[in-house]
DNA sequence: ATGCCCTATGATATAGGA
């Protein structure tokens, strides 16, 4: 079985990228965030023509976030139990359901746009309660697999960014989100990391600004997080960095991971 | 070649992205 996620900025504006793509690399399951469109307006019609079931959750003009499956969609649990509010809202920021017997979530994860913001306490909190989430789903899984898939908006390690001089009063690399990550590691998850490029870091974003993906200015940010059922099953995983090139694409890469019987 | 920001919105500017 094929597992991606793919940030994917606008699930409108990238119809025909996103067809072809799927056409492309035949994904079982797609975890898509940043569809920036309301529920009701994602394409499910075109999506289902190419052979997917979606489970949608989307509110306009930021966040959203879907499931797309072609090996069935079950038991679709939209936003984290006890998820945080921004500004007073709930965002559409996570999704999850179960897909061939391997149970997924959708993530996008709050930015956090500078460390002195609310919005970085506001990306502690929620995956603090990420954290939470999966302690207990991670309990009563047993032996089905469990992943928990998206654009984490935190790169791991130093190394998963092109320069980290540049990142001294930035987000995505400071311990306290970090810790986040060792914390949802902490719960019995392992990060299923893709395998690097023959000359670099298998980044997954890239900025539209400054020839970012030409100069390979890239970050690692969007992650796997697995329980050993789901880890075990792995046999490869890549980043689909063709995905990114050329007219029109998403800032963002998709992370493919396939899954052995 | 991988190429000089992009998206959605009460739009002719603005917020957010990372």
């Amino acid at each position: 079985m094929r597992i991606a996620t793919w940030n994917i900025n606008s699930v409108t504006s990238r119809l025909e990228h996103l067809l072809a793509w799927l056409e492309r690399v035949e994904p079982d399951v797609v975890c898509l965030q940043e569809l920036k469109c309301a529920t009701d307006a994602v394409p499910i019609e075109s999506i289902a023509a190419a052979g997917y079931e979606t489970a949608a959750h989307g509110n306009g003009r930021w966040n959203g976030v879907a499931i797309l499956s072609r090996v069935g969609l079950a038991d679709v649990v939209r936003d984290l139990p006890a998820q945080p509010e921004f500004e007073g809202v709930i965002e559409p920021r996570a999704i999850g359901a179960t897909c061939g017997g391997v149970r997924v979530w959708s993530l996008y994860v709050p930015n956090g746009r500078e460390p002195s913001h609310p919005h970085f306490q506001y990306k502690l909190e929620w995956l603090a309660r990420l954290r939470d989430t999966a302690a207990s789903e991670v309990a009563v899984a047993g032996d089905v697999p469990l992943a928990y898939l998206g654009d984490y908006n935190i790169a791991p390690t130093d190394a998963d960014v092109w320069d980290i001089s540049e990142f001294s009063e930035s987000t995505h690399v400071t311990p306290e989100e970090r810790a986040t990550l060792t914390a949802l590691a902490q719960v019995g998850l392992v990060e299923v990391v893709p395998r690097p490029l023959k000359y670099d870091i298998a980044y997954t974003f890239w900025d539209y600004r400054q020839l970012a993906f030409p100069k390979n200015r890239g970050m690692r940010i969007d992650l796997a997080y697995a329980t050993k059922p789901f880890a075990t099953r792995v046999t490869d995983a890549w980043v689909d960095r063709d995905a990114r090139k050329g007219k029109g694409t998403s800032d963002h890469a998709p992370v493919v991971i396939e899954l052995g019987p």
